[in-house]
Order: C-alpha cells, then sequence, then structure tokens
DNA sequence: AAGAAGATTCGCT
DNA sequence: GCGAATCTTCTTA
C-alpha cells in the first residue's frame, strides 16, 4: 500500500481488476507498444497487489520458446519481463487467469532446492525505487537487471 | 474526447 | 551506449 509504482495504487479499474483477486491469479498488461508484462496477485481478494515476474529459467519446452522467440539463445528466451512473456505465448486471454488451477498457464511447486535469495531495490521503474521489492536467486543466470544489482 | 506515460527490447553508430 | 517502435489504459478538460 501506498506504493505509488503499482497499478493498483489509484484503486480498481477494469483492467487492473485482475490484481485485486485473490492470490495466484495472472495479471497481464501491454505496454511500450509491443510488451507484455506476466503479474502475479499476491494478496487476498480486494487488497490489490502482486508481483512482476521479471525472469526464470526455462527447463521445459525450450524448442517452442525458441519459435515464439525467433531466437536460439537459450539466455535470452526469458532473461526480462517482455521477453519472458514473448516465451510462454502470453497474452491478454490469460489476465485473469486462476494460476493454481489447471489451465493454459499454472504455477508449480519448485521442485529443485534453489539458491541463496537475495534482495534488492526494484529496477525498471520510475517511482518509489529504493523499496527493496526486489527478489532473485543468487547466482542464476536467468535474473534480469545490472549485474551490479546481483552479487 | 484527446493527451500522456508506461515493470521494454532491438538495432545501429 | 542511446534512441526509436508502438498500443493500451488512465487522467483531465
Amino acid at each position: 500500500m501506498g506504493d505509488a509504482a503499482a497499478h493498483s495504487f489509484r484503486g480498481l479499474t477494469p483492467s487492473n481488476r485482475s490484481l485485486f483477486l485473490d492470490h495466484g491469479h495472472a495479471y497481464v498488461y501491454f505496454t511500450y507498444g509491443n510488451h507484455f508484462m506476466l503479474n502475479v496477485s499476491s494478496e487476498r481478494a480486494g487488497v490489490g497487489a502482486g508481483i512482476l515476474i521479471r525472469g526464470l529459467e526455462p527447463l521445459e519446452g525450450l524448442s517452442t520458446m525458441e519459435r515464439l522467440r525467433g531466437t536460439h539463445r537459450v539466455l535470452d528466451l526469458t532473461r526480462g519481463p517482455g521477453r519472458l512473456a514473448a516465451a510462454l505465448g502470453i497474452t491478454k486471454k490469460l489476465d485473469g487467469t486462476d494460476l493454481c488451477a489447471a489451465g493454459p498457464l499454472w504455477l508449480g511447486t519448485a521442485v529443485r532446492e534453489t539458491g541463496s535469495i537475495g534482495i534488492s531495490v526494484r529496477i525498471g521503474i520510475t517511482k518509489e525505487t529504493h523499496r527493496e521489492l526486489r527478489f532473485y536467486e543468487r547466482g542464476n543466470l536467468f535474473v534480469s537487471g545490472p549485474k551490479s544489482l546481483s552479487p
């Protein structure tokens, strides 16, 4: 709350309604003319909060991602919010999807142990950047952002 | 009803 | 390393 960088900051609107769904729902929006961003609502229904998925490590469907992204460089497939959405074929149709239910897109439980988790200031936005709300796995090459922020 | 801004990416110089 | 491409949605007159 009080986060001027959040889309839910000014209240519920038709397009950001997914952020106000119960935790685990997808919130997809479009920006800069050609990029989708994938967010996941993170609070109870009615609160209006979520997190942006900035990067992930592709484990399956590499060939599909390569086709959708038009590149064979694995590191470029999903490192970055816009790239990630493109690699997964994210569109507005997935906005509001329950990621805890079976469907075209869902979240699974991590199978392998992850490395230590790092926290840093947020990046890629112009407001409230000092708040340390960026979480990532230390040493994972698929974490997006400047290397200086991923010690 | 129109204007402005936006959690970016890609391609050149 | 910097600037352009491109569209959806909210805000204000």
